[in-house]
DNA sequence: TGTGTTCTCGTAAACGTTTACGGAAAAACG
DNA sequence: CGTTTTTCCGTAAACGTTTACGAGAACACA
């Protein structure tokens, strides 16, 4: 039960240091003791303490997500979420690292938490979402010292930490351009309060592609809501009283469309032929509404094994010291037509 | 940065014993001597390594909690479980306790990750959810001696381990209930696939209910898909095309609800009047669609900070051997009607 | 003053690993 | 057979804590 390497020693009639560099794949320890260590840990059923192994490495095999809520946010971003994680922790697996997901209480902005796993040294390197447009936990990761990569950009600590992050500037633009080879010339956008830095960007492919069109920016066709379905529900209204109400609306994700959905139809109205409607992050919703939501889907499972392989890279300590470099990608969102455009 | 209590106990040329017993508020340091200690440490911005302490205590001061994805089922259960882990980790924090979620590979159910998070000591406890009828984490864990809660029974273990549950079967029966009450009479049911332990809860609720009206059990009437919204699209069109199809459907949860109507929808069928729909387990999504969908809705993050507390209650280090006691609540789930039914 | 009690604190031994170092035995080589 | 190299393994020192034990100082009391 809660054996150790010395009962293993004792009970092969050899040294602990034998057993250990047996264990760990070591290569000056004979084939025939290695097999006697590793069939005698089976029977025994071994298995290392974390905890002294962690002393003395002085790592712990493991990698921390930060998940937290937005204030006011009950739902998390979590359907987006866990697909990445899944590829995370797949590819981070396969280097024997462990992936644990910390939830920040909300509110915090989870700074205290973060401070609290890297102080205490619980992982080897912490990946945060939902970047801001300024970010503490960057500035402080980095004033720390801590091995850290990013899903999502953010104008802190310019260009020197791994980042990965969906090209949402472009989703915003081709979006609009959508729209507008549809005939539309109104066109709304609901984009995500707290300052995330993806609202940043696909607001701003949004207002290029309607200069580029020709089109007014109209500060009365934006709003900005929790993304969730209550912050689409919440918002659409607003809209739709603009003195002149868009006949079109580029929602932020897939909750807040559904939400924005169903306050039109309480207005009576219906999405996909009174008022277009096209989707920046699609989850997994958009094909089961009625109608069907023209919408962009991100890859985001083999997005989390991609950011597996840039933290792998980054982290010296596993990748060697040639692998230290800094990876910065941005990837598409593909578009899928469906029927509420 | 990487100081360490010998490098405070310097400082202050103090001993490092007295450095630890200041710092862990014992009573044999002076209040002077207590203070000098932890301004020191703030000055220096000393956090204690966690694994020296891990290590030396024999403890991890976390819980780690399992949530893990049905096989071909890529969006877990996730808008139901992060409620309850907010809940859950709001209650340990409390407590100093750590909360960290380990997730699954998809397929194995987690056996091998629970493994290894109970061989190498990575956390105190473990919080399974989604419990099977038969479920061999609980035996397994049982065996292992490692303390355990478990959202949700199951046949496993009998009745030695803390457990809390939603009244599925309750819930069941209203939802037949309530849809009798509005002159139905033929009632399809939706069940989890994968032997879930409140599927079988659902249908046992629903099958009584039945009865007690004196209505036919028609298998016919009944299917089983993944609980996402592929799971409802999937399997409704079948139940419509029984011999004597129904004129309403419970579902289990709002991501297969959502399927299932649109499967309605593309057969020309509209949700909420040709077929009335109630739905088990509401996350969120029931009020934004259309018609609004008739369900239970359970309270998830009061569900997770309960847990918490029988965790702790059930921890012998924690509560003192005085609170080792075994707790089982089955918290009822509360209905909203809405507009489907 | 002598004795007993109470506060404080220092010492050192754990907790379970990994690994640098060195040495004995075995192998290789002339 | 002597010398050098290689292979294998044991020893012991870390890693950063916590805590049982004991000792000195201060205090109380007669």
């Amino acid at each position: 039960m809660a054996s150790n390497i010395h009962d293993l020693a004792r009970h092969l009639n050899i040294s602990i240091g034998t057993v250990s560099r047996a264990l760990n794949g070591r290569a000056d320890v004979k084939a025939e003791t290695r097999e006697r260590v590793l069939d005698a840990a089976r029977k025994l059923n071994y298995s290392p303490n974390q905890s002294g192994r962690n002393l003395r490495r002085g790592a712990t095999q493991s990698v921390a997500f930060m998940l937290h809520p937005h204030p006011g946010d009950q739902q998390y971003g979590e359907p987006f979420f866990i697909p990445f994680i899944t590829g995370l922790q797949a590819k981070l697996a396969e280097y024997g690292l462990d992936l644990m997901v910390v939830m920040g209480a909300p509110g915090d902005y989870q700074q205290e938490r973060l401070r609290r796993v890297v102080e205490t040294r619980r992982a080897d390197a912490v990946v945060l979402a939902a970047t801001r447009r300024q970010d503490d936990r960057i500035d402080y990761l980095i004033q720390a010292g801590f091995p850290f990569a990013t899903l999502g950009r953010s104008l802190s600590g310019g260009r020197s930490y791994p980042s990965l992050d969906l090209d949402f500037e472009k989703a915003g633009a081709d979006a609009v351009d959508r729209l507008v080879s549809r005939g539309h010339t109104r066109i709304a956008a609901v984009r995500p309060l707290h300052n995330l830095n993806f609202g940043y960007l696909f607001m701003a492919g949004y207002r290029k592609a309607l200069k580029r069109h020709g089109l007014d920016f109209d500060p009365e066709l934006t709003a900005a809501g929790l993304i969730n379905e209550s912050g689409g529900y919440t918002v659409t209204p607003d809209l739709m009283r603009a003195k002149k109400p868009p006949t079109a609306i580029i929602f932020n994700n897939d909750a807040m469309a559904l939400g924005g959905c169903r306050a039109l139809v309480e207005m009576g109205l219906e999405p996909g032929k009174d008022v277009a409607v096209v989707v920046i992050v699609d989850t997994a919703l958009c094909r089961y509404y009625s109608p069907t939501l023209t919408a962009f889907r991100p890859a985001l499972e083999p997005l989390g094994r991609r950011m597996g392989e840039m933290l792998l890279a980054s982290m010296p300590a596993l990748a060697g010291p040639e692998g230290t470099k800094i990876i910065r990608e941005v990837w598409p969102l593909e578009l899928v037509v469906r029927d509420s455009d």
